[in-house]
DNA sequence: ATTGTGGCCTGCCCGC
DNA sequence: TGCGGGCAGGCCACAA
């Protein structure tokens, strides 16, 4: 699915984008636009605009405009892609299908010479959204430093993998990217973030980055280690133990009970 | 405020 | 071969 590695992909590929003047918009499916954006309002504020800078906080796509335009905010819940000119920001995505169906582009800007970007999305859990409070989210994975991960984790007692992925304290730590960077740091991902010790937390610090750039290098959020090891029977790629399977934070976590403590 | 839970969406995979 | 149930998880609403 599209965690900070796949939008930032898709980050990318919509620089190609950029200084081409939008004259067209199809948006027909009401369901994905967010609070209260409507396809009028969508085309009104941005026809004859183009999109001047690309950024991304987390997994949040920012899309800037031209002149006084709104900022146009594209997330992609779990299976949304984004395409340009028909080329895909990324070749493969877990849990989404790659399938060429049109019916599921959900939102196209239609550019002046005939290309396009659109967000194409078969489960229509992402979404578009006009000047998304960018304040509601926490710093960026990528630049975060040790004291803001000291920060987000200081007494909480919340299960560590739950506040790294609370985007509002750090933004862009999907549920993969959690498992891989808590196996790596050999941290138990059950445990109270509160509870980390200094050196722990430096530890984590570290991993966080490192795994972040092994990522993006990588070529996508499915390339970690432990990755193909998250199915039922799987086993530690370090140790060999059996790794269980648990929910925490909601959601399905893989997790070493040999060397993650 | 913090933490936890359930629901949304629907393609895909598995077992019958 | 077709069918139905369960699963995946980013995000949000809501409860305690």
């Amino acid at each position: 699915m599209p965690e900070l590695a796949e939008v930032e992909y898709y980050r990318r590929l919509a620089d190609t984008a950029l200084g081409r003047e939008i004259t067209k918009v199809s948006a027909p499916d009401p369901w994905f636009l967010k609070a209260g954006l409507t396809a009028r309002a969508l085309r009104t504020a941005v026809v004859g605009r183009s999109f001047t800078a690309t950024r991304r906080i987390g997994k949040l796509l920012l899309l800037d405009t031209s002149g006084d335009g709104p900022v146009v905010g594209l997330r992609f819940g779990m299976t949304g892609v984004l395409l340009v000119d028909g080329g895909r920001g990324v070749d493969e995505l877990l849990y989404s299908s790659m399938r060429d169906e049109p019916a599921w582009d959900r939102v196209t800007f239609h550019f002046a010479g005939g290309g396009d970007l659109r967000v194409r999305d078969p489960r229509r859990l992402g979404g578009v959204l006009f000047d998304p409070d960018e304040a509601r989210l926490g710093v960026d994975a990528q630049a975060l430093t040790l004291a803001d991960l000291r920060a987000a984790l200081a007494k909480s007692r919340a299960p560590l993998k739950a506040r790294l992925m609370d985007q509002a304290r750090v933004a862009g730590v999907g549920n993969l990217a959690a498992d891989e960077l808590l196996w790596r740091a050999g941290l138990d991902p059950a445990r109270e973030a509160g509870s980390l010790d200094a050196a722990e937390v430096r530890k984590l610090h570290r991993t966080l980055l490192r795994t972040f750039e092994d990522l993006l290098s990588g070529g996508g959020s499915h390339t970690g280690r432990l990755q193909a090891h998250r199915v039922p029977g799987g086993r530690c790629p370090r140790d060999g133990a059996e790794l269980i399977r648990r929910t925490i934070g909601g959601r399905t976590t893989w997790s070493c009970p040999d060397h993650q403590r």
